[in-house]
DNA sequence: GCCATTTACATAGCTTGCTATCTAAAAACA
DNA sequence: TGTTTTTAGATAGCAAGCTATGTAAATGGC
């Protein structure tokens, strides 16, 4: 079979991820938040302080890029670290009251953003969609745990 | 409803492009290929030469993502440029040997990649999976254009 | 034929992702 | 206890995406 990118189910995901992050960064920038700021404001709404290490986990993205996110968050006053006094490797990283502040304004933008790119899909579809990829994901978390890190 | 990320479209979306690109980035290593090269591979695999223009339309990325793939393609020896003579503000891309070479290679990689993501769906998801895809970038893709560039 | 507009590309500057590697603290163990 | 290993973060360096803006060539009126 013909190998086009209307076929490839990376290309096409590759495709969308960026139409995606497009629109979240057109809709987000009034209110000074990055789309990779999202997970870190939904992991700390309830206004816990959680670790470098745990942030990164629960976004999914690697060490690195959890640090220059949060270096970013803190520059925008979206966030405070404090020494752990528990372990001086690691600081507590949570929300400031103007990060809190937003977590709604941003809760309903990701749901005006989900709510618009799947407005062609039915209930079922909608749900099909969701539920495949997140098949894909498993399949392709599994091959990169495999494979170290 | 509750805003999970398992249940957001978006950042499903996003999740499973750095998975796929990951592995693509693993698996092309060896052959000197970035990910950013295949649209332009594939663009140029018949020997034809294209505009830097036309090549950023094909691949769906803004025309200094392309001026700049174009720059790292050079600097690999992938491509060569040749100053249009009918209009002289644009330049015909084309392939080198090299880079013809390996676009075997490239497409064995590619298929296999997919081979694997969807792995765990019958025929039948596997189309669902691509025709929702391409469905919820159609959508988006209409939006993109609708506000301005 | 000349000026205004459009077009093709270049460049600057930023975000968000990655790998590789370093440092310092904590934990394990001998 | 002292040494080795592991762990938490920091840092460097690169890829690939974006917007905004500049420049030079081509086009389109008038």
């Amino acid at each position: 079979m013909a190998l086009t990118r209307e076929s490839s189910a990376g290309y096409m995901t590759n495709w969308a991820a960026r139409l995606f992050a497009r629109e979240l960064e057109r809709q987000l920038a009034p209110s000074g938040i990055a789309p990779a700021y999202m997970p870190v404001l939904f992991a700390l709404a309830d206004g816990s302080a959680l670790t470098q290490k745990e942030l990164a986990r629960r976004a999914a993205v690697e060490q690195p890029t959890m640090a220059a996110t949060l270096n970013r968050m803190e520059r925008d006053a979206m966030i405070i670290r404090t020494r752990d006094p528990e372990d001086k490797r690691s600081a507590l990283v949570a929300l400031t009251p103007l990060a809190q502040g937003k977590i709604e304004t941003v809760e309903r933008v990701v749901s005006a953003i989900n709510e618009l790119a799947l407005e062609q899909l039915v209930p079922d579809e909608r749900r099909q969609f969701i539920a495949l990829l997140g098949r894909v994901i498993r399949v392709l978390e599994a091959q990169d745990g495999a494979l170290g890190n």
